[in-house]
DNA sequence: GGAGGCCTCGGAAGG
DNA sequence: CGAGGCCTCC
């Protein structure tokens, strides 16, 4: 047996060793999950399965990654060869070996979520069809779910039930929208997110023996964050299976949180209906937080009616109490939060990534963003617009995705007139009714508008020929240029990268900059290969997977020293010493649109569990009792959630401790469960406001055998300074806290004496 | 075609 | 409140 094995505690181990037939490894909040997953896929090579034989599912790039280099660690480079990624990009590549069975060719585009919403968009217009009742978001929700439940646009329409549902929306075309969005997507050869699924699905039913070839491939097929799945991925899951039946699936139930967007728990829950013969495995040993921490959320898990039984438990130290923070506003929120940022970061000797804002909505950043600066603490916001959605991104990517597949009706429309060249709005409308009345792709009609009678006139008409002469040269050098050359040329010829290098405002640098950083992954995608007369690092190869790439995919790995500020569902599988949940308020948290059903409300709670399950060492709970919503004041109570704790786990109502010289006092003033105590808090807020710029110190005077007054340790001798710029940092020691080591970056330090 | 004004709308988010 | 979409005007 292999030496890691010995690594792992009792049931790590069993999970790990029992390869075949169906299991189910039911695995808790930082119980050592992604460390079994891999043991397991390695100790599967060990025992002489082929790496090709392995099919490993994910829901993200990274988590697809991470668990690869984990592997690659142990068996080397025979990691490589393993079928490990996400759902989507394993799937796509499926399609693109499979393409022509289902009328694709193997160079489809994949739209992604805005690419779908403005085709449908377009079609809701060229149906003359109200889009105020039409929304497109809702539209694309509708036609999603229904891919995602595995109905075409015929059974959609076919579909009583479902038409009569639409019908009492008001909104009885959708079928009729879907049919045609699927229509075009096939002229276009282009799929959406969701066809991955669907197609993939519709190539294994269609076809037996291509089913019969991948169950034969996928010997054992192994599937994280099962509680995730939605029910296309269910069921392509389990015809892959069907044959062999070794099929391993990784989740806990608690930590499902993605129903809205069609996951559905059931799955997980009844994982043992569907394979009678399943081992389960449960991974209850937590590693990662203190007792208080794992208790807490098991207490609070217990509110929910569906779930598993499981005694999630830790041998680590009991650890400090959760502490619960109640303030006037939300501004004070966000002051507080980063004061206790920053005395944590001196007290404790923490470096500033070891701590994690977590918030419900996107929208609560923003403040927590305006006291982190006004603090000069460094922070790193994750979400908001992707590299891959911002406009210059997706205008170069749209040439390079013309290129590759001109039929691309999408990357047509956004760059026909981009650079502009005379080809407005009515010449491209003009296009489209051609092509919807000829059967035809928009392509098909700009790349011979001489047999077409479109109704343009004679100028715009060369403006079209000169744009589709341009896309074919291009298109001429796409094997015979690699990616970054070809890239480099369309950048420059389009005239894109100049008028951008010309645009010296802010945001045209910014611009500028990203173009660049596109063109350096082009270079980095070619860097690999020999200069030869026939590339294989070509266009094509690089723009198959970008669609599907997300940020978090891109290189330089940030490991600079910043607090993260994330909503919780982007910190599911992240980990983070200190932990702080902000807004902890009814109908915020849980959200007011959740009030309305248990299963939903029980989505929050479990959102909530996830929340303070990241936390390694210590759980701040915030909340504030008015908070700006749309521009209007709203007065909130402290979230039921935070009385479903027990008090064993919370820090005791604690009268302040007396103020500081500086002003400076206690602010974690708890608060037990759901009734504010009233207690004022305005000299909090005075706290936060007088406290001293960071930035505002002085260096010069801090000089060995200072005297000096800190904020929060009193007063002390400089015994050496040590280090440059924004790293200096100082050695004092105080007379009431012994020596310490301090940036003076942060520090607030008054010279005395 | 682009700038600027008006209107609307507002949950989380992977691929 | 503020972002984004749409319309209007030049």
């Amino acid at each position: 047996m292999p030496q890691f094995i010995n690594e792992l505690n009792d049931a790590q181990k069993e999970a790990v060793l029992s390869l075949n037939g169906p299991n189910m490894i039911l695995a808790g909040a930082g119980s050592g999950k992604t460390k079994v997953l891999t043991y397991r896929i390695a100790h599967l090579l060990h025992n002489g399965i082929a790496a090709f034989n392995i099919l490993s599912l994910t829901f993200t790039n990274k988590a697809a990654k991470e668990m690869r280099e984990r592997i690659e660690k142990i068996v080397g480079l025979e990691a490589r060869s393993l079928w490990m990624g996400t759902f989507h990009s394993v799937f796509s590549r499926i399609l693109r070996t499979e393409s022509d069975k289902i009328g694709f060719p193997y160079n489809f585009t994949i739209y992604d979520t805005s690419d779908a919403k403005n085709l449908i968009k377009s079609i809701i217009k060229e149906l003359k069809l109200d889009d105020k009742i039409y929304k497109p978001n809702i539209v694309y929700g509708r036609i999603s779910a229904a891919k995602n439940n595995l109905i075409s646009a015929n059974s959609y329409n076919a579909d009583s039930a479902i038409m009569n549902e639409d019908k009492i929306m008001t909104k009885p075309e959708i079928g009729r929208i879907y049919t045609i969005y699927s229509k075009r997507c096939l002229k276009a050869s282009a799929m959406d997110f969701d066809d991955l699924l669907f197609l993939t699905y519709k190539l294994l039913k269609l076809f037996p023996d291509t089913l019969l070839k991948y169950q034969n491939l996928f010997k054992y097929i192994l599937v994280d964050e099962y509680q995730d799945t939605n029910y296309a991925q269910y069921v392509i899951v389990k015809m892959l299976a069907q044959k062999n039946k070794n099929i391993c699936v990784v989740g806990d139930d608690a930590q499902s949180i993605y129903s809205f967007r069609g996951a559905n728990i059931e799955n997980i829950l009844n994982f043992k209906k569907d394979y009678k013969f399943a081992d389960t495995f449960k991974l209850e040993q937590n590693y990662r937080s203190t007792k208080t921490i794992v208790n807490a959320a098991n207490a609070i898990i217990a509110n929910n009616e569906n779930q598993f039984k499981k005694n999630v438990w830790t041998d680590n130290p009991e650890g400090n109490k959760i502490k619960i923070i109640k303030t006037k506003t939300d501004n004070e929120e966000g002051k507080v939060i980063a004061n206790a940022i920053y005395d944590m970061k001196l007290q404790m000797q923490e470096s500033f990534k070891s701590f994690a804002i977590l918030y419900r909505t996107n929208a609560q950043s923003r403040v927590m963003e305006e006291s982190l600066r006004k603090m000069n603490i460094p922070y790193r916001i994750y979400g908001g617009l992707s590299f891959y959605q911002r406009k210059e991104i997706k205008d170069l990517l749209s040439y390079f995705r013309m290129i590759v597949n001109p039929s691309d009706e999408e990357a047509l429309k956004r760059i026909i007139n981009y650079p502009a060249r005379g080809i407005g709005k009515v010449t491209i409308d003009k296009l489209i009714l051609s092509a919807n009345r000829h059967d035809k792709s928009i392509w098909d009609i700009v790349s011979d508008i001489e047999h077409y009678e479109t109704g343009i006139s004679n100028g715009p008409r060369k403006k079209i020929q000169d744009f589709s002469n341009m896309i074919l040269s291009f298109g001429g050098d796409l094997y015979k240029k690699d990616a970054f050359e070809l890239g480099e040329h369309i950048a420059s010829t389009t005239g894109l990268l100049k008028s951008l290098y010309l645009d010296k405002t802010p945001e045209g640098v910014s611009k500028y900059e990203n173009i660049q950083e596109l063109l350096n992954g082009l270079k980095q995608f070619t860097a690999s290969e020999e200069k030869t007369n026939t590339p294989e690092k070509t266009l094509d190869k690089f723009m198959e997977d970008v669609a599907l790439l997300t940020d978090a995919d891109k290189t330089s790995e940030d490991d600079m020293n910043r607090v993260s500020l994330m909503t919780i569902h982007s910190a599911k599988g992240l980990e983070f010493p200190n932990v702080f949940v902000v807004g902890m308020e009814e109908n915020l948290f849980p959200s007011k649109l959740s009030l309305t059903s248990r299963l939903e409300l029980e989505e929050e709670r479990r959102l909530f569990y996830v929340a303070i399950t990241r936390a390694e060492k210590s759980v701040h709970l915030t909340y504030a009792q008015t908070r700006f919503k749309y521009g209007d004041i709203t007065y909130s109570e402290a979230s039921r959630f935070i009385s479903e704790i027990p008090k064993e786990y919370l820090e005791p109502l604690s009268r302040k401790t007396a103020p500081h010289s500086f002003g400076q006092q206690n602010h974690f003033s708890t608060n037990q469960s759901a009734i504010p105590s009233g207690q004022k808090l305005v000299s909090l807020k005075k706290a936060a406001q007088t406290m001293p710029k960071a930035s505002s110190y002085s260096g010069e005077k801090i000089k060995e055998g200072a005297n000096i007054e800190h904020l929060r340790f009193g007063i002390g001798t400089v015994i050496s300074v040590e280090g440059i710029g924004a790293s200096t940092k100082a050695t004092i020691l105080f007379t009431n806290h012994g020596k310490k080591q301090i940036l003076l970056k942060f520090a607030k330090l008054k010279i005395v004496g």
